[in-house]
DNA sequence: GGGAGCATGTAACGGGTTACATGATTGG
DNA sequence: CCAATCATGTAACCCGTTACATGCTCCC
């Protein structure tokens, strides 16, 4: 079993176009890093590397090519794969990783005032977030092949806006 | 600077106790898991290791123990190093990992009849888990010391409750 | 000319895991 | 007596990162 990473990138090429490891890279900080996790650029080619081995993804130099460009195309084999992952019973827990969160639960060590500032910050980080992920949706509508991703963008954003909205209330406590 | 994971099991031992590795594990479990993550107990281990050479925690042998048992202390240097990280500029994002997402993003990929299941499965894990949320809220009212960490699951209470509400409107969407 | 973006990787390392080893105590 | 829980760690491994190396192309 691959780690749900590999699957991640395998998944990307399932949307049809031929993707260069670059190209991954991009796609996956615009959309996979909202749900799920952006991978290191060197970690992107690496994962590539392992799924041409396994024969989930096939290679070609780019055809229009001076510069050095290699296109992953995703095998039947891959298809094959990715469809039976995504249909298995769900082992991993959801993980939220909390870095806000982590520090407000050690409140009492701090100085207040600081941490007002730290949850203030957190709240234009959080917002900010949230028109990213309204910028991606906009950008799925009118694409019938981007149903999913569309459909898990509004599920997510329903959860970034919880986090936003929980700033507020935690600022609010803060306060009195 | 120390990983979060590190000031996470520090932070632990600021609330008062001195705790063995083993409790460490367990604290982790029941409350730093739902907003940052709980280590192995192999790594809980290595972590109390790294931070007692590093002079932020002693060690002692527990009194009272035929059985082994080392009984972790917070060092004022340890306080110190924990209250600077938490008022310190948050450099990490925040990660949601949602493996169940992630896989509704292959929705074009798979048999409908089973991604519905996965939600579903989901939807009955989302719900548990907020549950637990609760029974931990309930157990840190009337202890003034767990102020913050009460906040903290509220807060994160809501985010939760955003999941398992967004898994119902992706159930439904997926109906039609 | 030079900076931003395109493009691909290798090497070294750290964070974190699973598997394994070992043994005491408690309670049904 | 036996299972669950308490209790501590080591070894091997994998996932993923940062730092580094390299070079092209586009546009100001």
């Amino acid at each position: 079993m691959l780690p749900n990473t590999a699957y991640a990138i395998l998944g990307l090429l399932t949307f049809g176009r031929e993707l260069s490891g670059y190209d991954v890279k991009k796609w996956a900080d615009a959309s996979l890093r909202f749900f799920w996790w952006a991978p290191a650029t060197s970690h992107v080619y690496r994962e590539l590397a392992r799924l041409e081995e396994l024969g989930l993804v096939t290679v070609r130099a780019a055809p229009d090519a001076q510069r050095r460009k290699r296109l992953y195309r995703i095998t039947d084999a891959g298809r094959a794969a990715a469809a039976e992952w995504v249909t298995a019973p769900v082992a991993e827990p959801v993980v939220l990783k909390h870095p806000v969160a982590l520090r407000l639960w050690l409140g009492h060590l701090g100085d207040g005032e600081q941490l007002r500032a730290v949850l203030e910050e957190h709240q234009v980080e959080a917002r900010r977030l949230l028109w990213e992920i309204d910028q991606s949706i906009v950008a799925s509508t009118d694409d019938a092949a981007l149903e999913y991703p569309r459909l898990v963008l509004e599920w997510i954003r329903t959860i970034y806006a919880a986090d936003a909205e929980a700033t507020d209330t935690a600022l609010g406590h803060l306060s009195r």
